[in-house]
DNA sequence: TTGCGTGCAAAGGTTTTGCATGGCA
DNA sequence: TGCCATGCAAAACCTTTGCACGCAA
């Protein structure tokens, strides 16, 4: 949550500057590999992974398991955690289709969870999981 | 959520009859492997994870997916869905314990989610991922 | 020069699929 | 007999690791 790194590469500057231009946005370790490779300026793979990671480490980028069988999926934050706000995300179990429920509408949920069982709830980890209105 | 198996077969009867003498309790498809390889009746695994596919078709067994590196966990629940009643998985993303909260206590949560979001929660999938009491 | 960053290749581990064999009705 | 179930082997998939090379400071 804090660590910095040694060195500026290449490498790590392009990926920075592609997920800045990007804010709010999922995006998978592949699908940022295949942007590059798209640009002809390809990243290794196991680079992606291990910049990701440390971005994530710097609270630079967001990591989300929306889902176990899916590939997880990378946003910039900017190390503000708050551009549009802390959310919880929704996904439906139908159409695949995911939506955000602002944090502060969930206080009650969190709340209750810490008051009742001592358990500090993670936005960043949880997904709710259920059927949209269009699929219900 | 309804699709009955057109045979009875050994393996399936085998498989039935083990989950049924362990209500309540999680086990991963490699756990029912290795149990049955310890007792000196094989089954594979191919047939292992299609007949608890099935099972959980038939309503029979509930399927968790805790958490993406983990594998998938089974468990029995006879068709009615509420033995020990339904319930969310509450996880530590420090020490990994698994703790559960009655859906009763969460009526708030998904009441509100429902009201507001028109959307459905499920119980069986959805689990809260956070820090425990002790770990935070 | 030091040692971190890179990236190829391969492993890791769960789940799925191809396909020939065997068993249920 | 006819079709489904079984299970071996191998694929699929994302992610991590081993290791040698190269680049940042």
């Amino acid at each position: 949550m804090n660590a910095r790194p040694k060195y500026r590469t290449k490498q790590r500057d392009l990926l920075l500057r592609y997920l800045e231009s990007m804010p709010g946005v999922h995006i998978t370790a592949g699908d940022v590999c295949e942007h590059f490779e798209s640009q002809g300026m390809p990243i290794g793979q196991t680079t992606v992974y291990r910049q990701l990671e440390s971005m994530v480490d710097e609270g630079l980028v967001q990591k989300y398991i929306i889902d176990a069988s899916d590939p997880a999926c990378f946003e910039y934050v900017g190390g503000r955690h708050c551009e549009t706000g802390v959310c919880y995300h929704c996904k439906c179990e139908k159409c695949g289709r995911l939506f955000h429920v602002s944090a502060g509408e969930m206080n009650a949920l969190s709340e209750y969870l810490e008051k009742s069982q001592n358990f500090i709830l993670d936005p960043k980890r949880t997904v709710f999981y259920g059927l949209c209105r269009s699929c219900a």
